[in-house]
DNA sequence: CAACTTCAGAGAGCAGTGCTCTTGCTTTTG
DNA sequence: CAAAAGCAAGAGCACTGCTCTCTGAAGTTG
């Protein structure tokens, strides 16, 4: 049973982290003020401290957050692929990663930006949560009946390693080729996305989303993935 | 001439950008502090903006710094290859650009990270600069013999006068097929780098530079580039 | 050479930040 | 019902960017 104290403690902490996210979205996360919160909810500037340590710790708060969101977003419109259209698969999982992206800029530069100086995420809250969107395209890759390349042996162990660190249901048979072409495959995305939302050639690419299209295919091509059907 | 009293000027502004890129290597750009730049120089706080106008301009000034230096660099290694070689041309952008960002972390993420929150770049100032790169890779699709595509050719023409705003002297004839694949190769390698200083997969891919070679060989396969001689 | 102008630097001050500590006062609990 | 727990307030510290006025020295000019 929940008291009415703790409901709103709960309800206290769900508003500080919508206002929270407000000012990410208009202000950028360097834009994020304790005092401003508390101001905003008609509190004084210490009392913000019941309910959120330090500022570090609302910011890795919001990036479980977006990850949480972002992961679900791409999750879901994945799972509406049939499994064997792994070209559609591909296909769908870049287009929800952009549409993702453009649509939560902030929440982006959170996660696949260059990291908030001065504050560093406990790796061990947020790689897991991180982990699920580059996961997809390995799995999506492993389901691809990928000729065996000549990758070098321990470099590939020690990936295997270190994604098992990540998430340890990781399925022992990845085969070399799945690890450094998934790798690939998520770094190429993902600077194809940033690109698009920090850098110079955002008026062009953002024109023409058949743009995205193109690159995908291209680089499903390297990667061995057939077109969708 | 230079006057004492210019040189004296320029002497205490070339120790400001010094200070400055201290604190950056240090403490991230957010680290950054006109107080302490003064401090160290032995100013009152205020005498600081005798010589900088804003913390936005002084970071302004860091990121032409950063532009050109690594512009010089990687100009620098290009210009080594033998012309023809087009894949040797290619695996030393790439391992020019890494070596770059792997040696200046902080520079790197003012760059290509995130933008530095509530504060804009003004891109007259730091396009022209920040296109030596793209431009390199550019030239050197533009020099392989490639097969045209079908690309969508609004989409191209879009392309081509974003990039002749960068950089006019842009010649006319870049084939669509060159552009597009020069997005994707840049954005592709940005990618790479970025995730490997920012991301979950730091540790692996540092230890192994071997990875980014095989990388860059699968997607300049993609690009239509020959493997080095 | 004396008068005038320019300007680097000093100092005080404003508005804002994260964060800590103590002090009331209310709610929950034994 | 008294005691323990916990929320909120208020003052305060150290820091930030930035603006303003003022002084005194250096450079310029008649």
């Amino acid at each position: 049973m929940e008291t009415p104290r703790q409901r709103q403690h709960r309800q206290t902490m769900a508003d500080i982290l919508r206002i929270a996210h407000g000012q990410l979205v208009t202000e950028g996360s360097a834009g994020l003020s304790l005092r401003a919160i508390a101001r905003e909810l008609g509190l004084v500037s210490s009392a913000i401290y019941r309910y959120v340590p330090s500022r570090d710790e609302l910011l890795t708060l919001l990036i479980e957050e977006s990850y949480t969101a972002f992961g679900d977003a791409v999750e879901a419109a994945e799972a509406r692929c049939r499994r064997e259209d792994l070209g559609r698969r591909w296909l769908t999982v870049g287009r929800a990663v952009r549409r993702w992206a453009v649509a939560n800029p902030a929440e982006w530069a959170l996660l696949y930006g260059s990291p908030v100086p001065g504050y560093h995420a406990p790796p061990e809250r947020t790689t897991a949560a991180g982990s699920r969107v580059p996961f997809l395209v390995l799995q999506l890759l492993a389901d691809a009946d990928l000729q065996p390349a000549s990758d070098d042996p321990p470099m590939t162990a020690a990936l295997h390693r270190e994604l098992d660190k990540l998430r340890p249901g990781l399925p022992g048979d990845l085969k070399p080729e799945v690890l450094a072409r998934g790798l690939l495959a998520f770094s190429s995305l993902c600077g194809l996305v940033s690109l698009e939302l920090f850098g110079q050639f955002t008026n062009t690419v953002t024109q023409f989303p058949a743009h995205l299209d193109h690159q995908l295919t291209r680089l499903g091509a390297t990667l061995g993935i057939p077109e969708p059907t």
